[in-house]
DNA sequence: ATTTAAAAGAAAATTTTTTTCCTTTAACAA
DNA sequence: TTGTTAAAGGAAAAAAATTTTCTTTTAAAT
């Protein structure tokens, strides 16, 4: 298990236990959502506080550690923020994939089009992963 | 106002004068989120509950002719359903407007790539809108 | 007009998220 | 190490968001 304890430093947050198994996972699932999250860390402290497991969200999307993504129909998942990527989540079984995509053009032509001045761009694909295409043929 | 008896009709949901008003300031707006939707129906029927404004919102997601849309850090809004587009959101002032833009390339592209067989792409623009812009300077 | 299932409204219940308050602990200095 | 302190944890309560229940009203189709 990796050590974030000067990553969390760097983002002024005290390393507590709670918190590095908190990344830990959020890291080993590559998303997860807040009752996911929660009970995977009632395994290692039974008695850790709903209420902690959110504030430590908020603290660390506050301050960019972590990133928030909104899916349709479905709670939010929290994924380690990383370079900017587009994200595939298959409506059959939930799973929710990072996907690189090339959208410099795209951004690029919409803020000509529109005189936004873009500082993101969020990409959403639904549809269904290829295990579960098989599931259904 | 335009009268959505028929659209409604062919959704199989009774139309009754809260709900024309729901779509009609919907579609007035572009897109708003609940507590607007619920305050500007509260000019017209004093009385109206919120629950109603709730369960109309599902009924009409649920058939398709709503749809909502998720933006980062804010609650949720809804838009009668049209064809595939993008969303603009301004982090400044909140305008969230719509702006077509070719998909079907990055679709595809990472259809391949994933695997996935794509249903629908999800793009949402943040940045500041041309009037937020200006302020600004 | 009558019937009926759907929808409205009010209130309660449930779910989700945040806050409060008190205790514990990580971080840092002496 | 030990002492100090601000940050963070946990429990409970509060607040916010959404859904459900139940009774009355009403749109729609006889």
């Amino acid at each position: 298990m990796k050590d974030y304890r000067e990553v969390l430093k760097n983002y002024n947050l005290k390393a507590t236990p709670q918190r590095m198994y908190m990344i830990d996972e959020i890291e080993k699932s590559g998303h997860i959502d807040i009752d996911n999250l929660y009970e995977s860390l009632k395994n290692i402290f039974p008695y850790i506080s709903l209420a902690t497991v959110y504030k430590n969200i908020n603290s660390m999307i506050e301050n960019g550690f972590l990133t928030e993504v909104k899916i349709p129909k479905h709670k939010a998942r929290y994924e380690v923020t990383k370079d900017n990527h587009a994200h595939l989540f298959c409506t059959k079984c939930g799973e929710l994939k990072d996907i690189k995509v090339d959208d410099a053009w795209i951004a690029n032509n919409t803020s000509k089009e529109s005189g936004y001045k873009i500082t993101n761009t969020l990409i959403t694909f639904e549809g269904i992963c290829p295990t579960c295409q098989e599931k259904e043929s």
